[in-house]
DNA sequence: ACATTAATTATGTATAGACATAAAAGAGGG
DNA sequence: CCCTCTTTTATGTCTATACATAATTAATGT
């Protein structure tokens, strides 16, 4: 066979001629689809493929449907971005850095409020306090003040947090289900020293908790230097879908 | 019938079923997943319905699927979080407090680069730059520089704004295919006039551009007095899937 | 005229079977 | 022992059909 077949499967053509179309703007919210039934007429296959095609749509948020009424685009997206949250070596080696760890304090306390308003707090546990620096050629890049419950994470009293970025052990050991950031703004203060800035600078807060469940695994707060990171969201509207 | 019969479909059952075990930790990342004619077994039903529910959670990101050697539960999720990027009106009146825009300048501008690096600018096209002040209760909120390209937004050129925040009608009459967010600290400098603040004052910068295709919309630089404004993301892990 | 009932229609779910495809395991040949 | 070829197996795609469900339209009874 000389010629080159479509690779894509069929329900994947479909999916991608009628999102390219109310990406183009040739469709727009509100518009009705064709039936299931002229859909499976123009391609020439069964119900079943075309039915697989747009019920992806709909799980992507693209399209509507109504029984008895038909099948129509949806409104615009909802407003929202993929924001990368980084993972700070990470981020350093990937500038062609040297990345370094600075465990600066290390305590096991009794459970204060981890969580002040938002889940039931871990009765009588203990909360394994670490204050890190990270360093990037040997410049002060962050550091984090950071919280982890040991009821949650009985682990973490013994991992060697001068070795491992306690927010590296974490993603690879502790699943979570729940997440909120918070991104601030506010000067370096107290941690002016350790960030080798005046008191004054523009800083980068980034407080970050985990849940798994309704337990809370650990609260992070992350102090950035404003002039050397910024935070970037990319986000492409519609085309995006699931994944 | 006095029974409470399941409402629910089985392939979403079957789905659920599988996406509890993954959260509740009964099954972890690397694990195998029963083989589809196991499952057709166990819950007495064709193969088909089953490879609906295992479809749905590889479009989720909770499942890989490899032929020949089975299903299994993917490594922990891609770190992003969804953040709500505001509108600062809404945000404004949601909080209970009296908005009020100002038009501090307007212009039209041959366009500069208004992507500098990223897409093909918009060639002897112009520019509508904007200044605006967003108040709450009288007092500066943000200030907000903006560019709109003409071209892609010809209609910008006769709205009246000082009545409409430029971000809500963009918003309301441009959809847009891609959207860049970078948030930076930085200190308030030539704006903290307009501000009402210190020149050192630590501020939340929002840069913020959109495009449509390849075409560029606008992009806007929103700075907010650290003090007053948080930005949050909340993510639901695993849990959320596709919706 | 108005409320109730029945028919119509598009989508939602499910089935049993078929063939394609990719990857792992096994068999043979050098 | 390594390389190639064949077989096996689980998933990927698709079909044709069936019945369920919800919403609209049409028919009917009072």
């Amino acid at each position: 066979m000389s010629m080159a077949e479509n690779a894509a499967p069929l329900h994947a053509r479909i999916r991608a001629d009628i999102e390219g179309a109310i990406l183009s703007g040739a469709l727009k919210a509100g518009d009705r689809i064709p039936f299931e039934h002229e859909l499976m007429a123009q391609y020439g296959c069964a119900r079943m493929t075309v039915n697989k095609a747009l019920t992806g749509l709909v799980e992507a948020g693209l399209l509507e449907r109504r029984k008895r009424a038909g099948t129509f685009v949806s409104r615009p997206q909802i407003h929202m971005a993929a924001l990368a949250i980084p993972d700070i070596q990470a981020e350093v080696t990937g500038r062609g850095r040297i990345y370094r760890l600075e465990l600066l304090s290390r305590d096991v306390l009794p459970a204060v409020s981890v969580d002040p308003d938002r889940m039931r707090p871990p009765r009588g546990a203990k909360v394994l306090a670490l204050t890190c620096r990270h360093l990037a050629d040997g410049v002060p890049f962050a550091v984090e003040e950071r919280l982890i419950s040991l009821k949650a994470v009985p682990d973490a009293a013994s991992v060697d947090f001068t070795q491992v970025a306690p927010g590296s052990w974490l993603l690879a050991h502790v699943p979570w289900t729940e997440a909120e950031h918070r991104i601030t703004a506010a000067p370096a203060g107290r941690l002016a020293g350790a960030l080798g800035v005046d008191e004054g600078t523009a800083c980068l807060l980034l407080d970050r908790r985990t849940w798994r469940g309704d337990q809370p695994i650990t609260h992070v707060r992350q102090v950035f230097p404003g002039a050397g990171f910024d935070l970037v969201a990319r986000f492409t509207g519609a085309a995006g879908g699931a994944a």
